[in-house]
DNA sequence: GTTCCGCATGAATCGATAG
DNA sequence: ACTATCGATTCATGCGGAA
């Protein structure tokens, strides 16, 4: 089993025991949502919270190897109330994994426009889930401009005046520091994001549950690799990961336990590879690794 | 020094000494937000981080002791970065507190929709912080229906609040499920708001310079509070949280290590009474504790 | 009285330079 | 090598004066 049998494919098992025939520095990208402790107990057998930081370990430790030092790993996760209390289990698994030897670089934040509803004395409706980055090295790869979202509205208002100003300014000017570059500015629409993601939840209408919309991963895919990138999502389930690097042009590496999953996600992504034909071709070829560095759209720098 | 001389005191000092001047179980919300480490360096010295939860838990033990067992903690945090990594003091705190007794109910999200500005090779901008609900025993007090938000507000906040970016992400996601679920509101006046809290942060456009906008006490202290209870803030800074419980006919206790803040909060406390003279009156006095069960505005059931 | 516009500022972080 | 200081970077907001 060479690391062509993984590239483009969905796998089925133990993400911690498949992965032991990927190569080390072999990935780009990790980004998966497992399931959570206690949720889906009929697919995954169901996790216990206590358990559940050494569940997930002996995996960390896989994905820890196969992936590149310039790779990202990213961890859509949220604790789970237990006994009235929210569960510790989220916080313990980051400290863990550094003494695996990750890095904590940041925390996202997925704001849920349209959560689960419901109402209970002690608490609202849970609006937000973790997305955490974790790195193998300081300098890791990230392409921001290819996230890059429109400014706000008080640019039009008041930009469009300042530019009359700004040369003068520059001269007299000291203090703000931001005066100086105000020509920075002028015709400037689009502006970095921040870490707060906002995007609605899936719908359920679908015969598959996805626990993400599709934008989630597209979102990240886009700005921490680059075409003809290694996307792996260890727990693959109905295949949005697949789907969103297949529409980037990423290869994929799919694997989960479940086997109607897999029959799901392959499904999806053989009705993908129909419906997108002509960006599959543009984006080259999937099956091999060695494209990474050859079609590449993105013009970014990295760190 | 009785417990009147805190009622509606700033008080100067080490909160975990003060403090120990105050009867058990007094409080009903200490709201608060502590100087991060290594932030505030001029005013309160500078925390580093690594010894921030040893610098920490002796204050929580009095919050802890001080606090109702109906009561309520909300600690306003957010973790700093050091060297490359988000650090773990805070989850780390977390997990102290809970050793200490604490109770971790629940994590609110404060999106910060105006963050520092600033841009880096290996990071977005921080837009959110972490607003830590805290509990000494799992039935607690929470006043749901004081923080109801009216539909017309839903609908503000969720689209035309939303600023030109997040519309512009939303595009790709109409029709997928978030605007069927505008039709179950039609007919509804309010609604339960959840745990993610979009205010914009409060520029010292103002010659004080608070840490947060006065909203987000105000928030916390409707839902938490009567009107006659009693909010603690422990680090009360220039004063905010003290005119938010005013604002709102509760008593407050603030402290605070720095003279000069002691003299900006006591100001703003002293103008706030002269400011709103009928409210002061419609809601009662200020003076005593004992009045905490006459006038009571909110009608709401607690857990 | 509205609206518009100039402007300062903020719980920041990184990389380079200096001691 | 390791720490302290400094300049560069960036975007949304509220205040106050002007139109």
């Amino acid at each position: 089993m060479d690391r062509f049998s993984f590239i483009n494919n969905i796998l089925l098992g133990d993400c911690g025991e498949v992965l032991k025939g990927l190569p080390d520095n072999s990935v780009d990208l990790i980004f998966t949502s497992p399931p959570y402790a206690d949720q889906r107990q009929k697919t995954y057998g169901g996790v216990s919270p206590d358990a559940y930081v050494s569940w997930f370990l002996p995996k960390t430790e896989q994905f820890l190897r196969v992936l590149k030092p310039t790779g990202t790993f990213i961890l859509n996760i949220k604790e789970r109330v237990v006994n009235g209390e929210r569960h510790t289990y989220v916080i313990e698994l980051i400290l863990a994994m550094r003494s695996q030897g990750w890095l904590w670089t940041e925390e996202f934040m997925w704001h849920k426009k349209n959560s689960y509803p419901g109402k209970w004395p002690n608490r609202f409706r849970d609006n937000w889930e973790r997305l955490i980055q974790f790195n193998k090295s300081k300098s890791f790869n990230m392409y921001q401009e290819a996230v890059m979202v429109p400014v706000g509205n008080w640019a039009k208002d008041r930009l469009a005046k300042l530019s009359q100003t700004d040369q003068t300014r520059d001269e007299s000017k000291v203090g703000s520091g931001f005066g100086k570059n105000v020509s920075n500015w002028v015709g400037r629409d689009m502006v970095y994001p921040n870490n707060v993601i906002h995007l609605a939840t899936e719908c359920a209408n679908k015969n598959h549950s996805a626990a993400f919309p599709i934008e989630l991963p597209k979102w990240f895919i886009k700005l921490f690799t680059k075409q003809g990138d290694v996307v792996l999502d260890p727990f693959i389930g109905s295949g949005t990961t697949a789907l969103a690097a297949m529409q980037l042009g990423r290869n994929y590496v799919g694997i989960d336990l479940n086997p109607e999953y897999i029959d799901i996600a392959r499904d999806r992504v053989a009705a993908t590879q129909i419906a997108l034909p002509i960006v599959a071709e543009e984006n080259g070829d999937y099956q091999a690794i060695s494209t990474s560095d050859s079609s590449r759209e993105d013009k970014h720098g990295s760190t």
